[in-house]
DNA sequence: AAATTGACCACAG
DNA sequence: CCTGTGGCCAATT
């Protein structure tokens, strides 16, 4: 299993209505430090793999530049459909929708 | 085919 | 406390 899949695996296991950090991600995935390819994996955003990417975000709980998706609006219009509320910036209340990561159960 | 960059994070000074 | 470097894997040029 190449560090790309289970980047993908991890991210689709993220439960509605909560988001998670790359580190997070590189962290389960088993590379505390490889948080840079969760974000390349990301920009590839291979859609086709249903991959929420709008439910990825920094380490501030801030989304990803405008470069990604076609623009943040999308991904927090995408974030608040599932329940997240995102403030103006951008910003999400990490401290209460981040994914506690343990509902999946890791090795 | 090789080198550099990249939606980032964590540790050291 | 804040700044700087290291590091991971794949994609892009």
């Amino acid at each position: 299993m190449n560090f790309f899949e289970t980047v993908y695996t991890m991210v689709s296991k993220i439960p509605r209505g909560r988001v998670a950090t790359y580190g997070q991600i590189a962290r389960l995935a088993g590379n505390p430090r490889a948080s840079r390819i969760v974000g390349c994996a990301l920009h590839t955003c291979p859609a086709s793999s249903g991959i929420p990417c709008h439910r990825v975000v920094n380490r501030e709980g801030r989304l990803a530049p405008a470069d990604a998706f076609g623009g943040p609006e999308v991904q927090r219009s995408l974030l608040e459909a599932e329940g997240v509320p995102v403030s103006g910036e951008g910003c999400v209340d990490l401290k209460n929708y981040c994914w506690d990561g343990r509902e999946h159960a890791p090795e």
